[in-house]
DNA sequence: GCTCGATGTGCGAACGTTCTCACAATACAA
DNA sequence: TTGTATTGTGAGAACGTTCGCACATCGAGC
């Protein structure tokens, strides 16, 4: 029978059928100050009867907070992005945080109006996997306005910002070592591999041998090249640069043509480390329509675990990401920073597995 | 040089620096009312040398509209509700809206609460896939208090509000048919049927048989089951209940060992139809466990097209549902009631088409 | 008796915009 | 000249909260 037909219910009304000041409501509706236990009764009753629901705009306009938390990701609908964004809202959920989220395609120019959209709408901080490792000024600007910022996936070059990121370099070594104690000598790599400003892999080569490199901020795919590069030089194996198939592209089906290539050379490599899920979606598709029989004639190790490499043949052995919890731990940092946290920035990186499933063998 | 410590530009400084009121600067940046070309010059120099962002909390605050879109989904992470967000906040981005997220794991209560806080941040409408097609009066009161809503993928009963959904139904029955036509006789469905409130399947079987129901607000599980029933009815199969996998969760576990049962009887069926993409998996799972040949021993056909299905073998020919597009199908309906369409609520049914890769072939 | 802290309440000013007026100035037709 | 529309500008009131302050009451301690 209670016929609203906007509800417009404002605290004015509330109070003024409570009879009491609006002061005195929102004290006992927002729960920040004194009130009577008869008050607060009085106050409570006429909110429900009145279907009163606080409009936290105009609460975050004079509190400077919105609880709100922007997220900036690459794209929601891959996986790993998705499986991110989950444990960041499980999290924020938990707190009584909203999440608004934004897709950047890994394009620095929708970073830059997504973050712009955000600050606007005064988010209470930016949950990123920045675009771009070195010009994010815009990022720089929104840390110095207040703006609590945490990286995650990449690490943008000097930006005194929290960080959640996993040891890529390392779980790739060791996922190539492993390769190579298997008795495999010709092991090849499929990877994105699309930015780097020295664009060019033999210079890249070059300077990991020289160590002068600082894998840190580089992207996923050149820290996962690194930790290959790494394997080979202390296991005394000679590069062979056929074997680094740079895809150049997020794509499913250049990830296709690249492995065909690589699975054709004359000399067909024995192992094939994929240095992500799509770079494995592409090899396995290539795998499976030349016919090429997993582990038998050819060792595959990928990075990134989706469900459809433990269910079906071939089976992949693969590195884990603990997504969800990457999310999450973004997810708390950032909630610690708004909580008023002033600590140094922090970096927080999260442990691999390697997903043993048996596609790994001594070369024939 | 230009230091600005907290980015608490306002308008008012603006205002200042170009010698001006607060009300022009804001017709010039808001792009409002009248103003000068000489002013709106000054104006925008001063803005653009302070720095200025607007804050769209204030703006929202008075006038009513946050040019935010409240989306509840059931869970983000999963490949359906990923896609449709996507799809969702590419058009939302199109028209310069944002998109704050919630899932409710199809639970009643998350959903509730999360539409209670998407409310209390104004958001300016409501993309839902409710998760109860029934006990719903939360949306029914927001609609009510002028929040538009667009349901998606479901549709609760009575709900005069806008939807986008597939003919679950007849893509089913067609599905069901091929494999019928192909000469399978005993097909058996894997599909979750979680939730119904006469949850007996005989009395839905009866009920279906009868014509007495009205399939529009059932679950989508439950219209695929429909399908399933309608398909063998016309074609004057009696139905085997003992072929009806009710999986009773949503989850791959579940779905393996429902999907290891249904190979396991004792005449086991010629042809399988997986209700989601989550029962293909289970059920390709199983089917590759027990080393079952597709098609050879076993016809399949899957609701739900995940990449895997298309380059792994086996195989699987399935239903495509077109995700991304109804994300931005509900995302357009939802802007078009927001500009203040106030037509009789529209139901918008999307096609459907049939991904045939070779997993259905006669039965041996 | 007085002061003091704790508790309880209301007034009015924020917050950063947009909106409604009122009012000028200009232009053009009657 | 007058009227009327068009364009341009500013003062001040919204929007729905929270916050700072003033003030009132109460019991305890001296």
């Amino acid at each position: 029978m209670a016929e609203k037909r906007t509800d417009k219910v404002t605290i004015t009304e509330v109070a003024l059928l409570a009879g009491v000041s609006t002061a005195t409501a929102g004290r006992v509706l927002g729960g920040y100050g004194y009130a009577s236990e008869e008050i607060k009764k009085r106050v409570k009753a006429s909110a429900e009867r009145l279907g009163y629901r606080p409009n936290l705009l105009a609460r975050g306009l004079i509190t400077g907070k919105t609880r709100t938390i922007g997220v900036v990701a690459g794209d929601i609908q891959s996986p790993f992005y998705s499986s991110i964004l989950r444990g960041i809202a499980d999290v924020a959920r938990a707190e009584g945080f909203g999440v608004l989220l934004t897709n950047s395609d890994e394009l620095l120019a929708r970073e830059l109006e997504a973050v712009q959209l955000l600050l606007e709408k005064q988010v209470d901080g930016l949950i990123v996997a920045p675009c771009d490792t070195e010009r994010s000024d815009h990022l720089r600007k929104a840390l110095k306005g207040g703006c609590p910022i945490v990286q995650f996936d990449r690490m943008v070059k000097g930006l005194g910002a929290d960080a959640v990121t996993v040891d890529n370099r390392k779980a790739s070594r060791e996922a190539i070592s492993s390769l190579i104690d298997a008795g495999h000598r010709r092991i090849a790599i499929l990877a994105e591999l699309e930015r780097w400003d020295s664009g060019d892999i033999a210079s890249f080569i070059a300077r990991v041998t020289a160590r002068s490199i600082e894998p840190a901020t580089l992207f996923p795919s050149w820290q996962r090249l690194f930790g290959y590069v790494e394997a080979h030089l202390s296991a005394g194996i000679d590069l062979d640069r056929a074997l680094i198939g740079r895809v150049g592209a997020y794509s499913l089906e250049a990830a296709r043509l690249q492995a065909l290539h690589l699975l054709r050379l004359p000399d067909r490599p024995t192992g094939l480390f994929s240095a992500d899920g799509l770079m494995t979606a592409g090899a396995v598709d290539a795998i499976t329509s030349l016919g090429v029989q997993i582990p038998d004639q050819l060792s595959m190790i990928g990075f990134d675990d989706l469900d459809w490499m433990s269910f079906l043949k071939p089976q992949i052995t693969a590195v884990v990401q603990p997504v969800t919890a990457m999310g999450q731990t973004a997810a708390r940092l950032m909630l610690e920073r708004i909580a008023g946290s002033d600590s140094p920035p922090r970096h927080v990186t999260l442990e691999l597995a390697l997903a043993r499933r048996g596609s790994v063998s001594k070369p024939a």
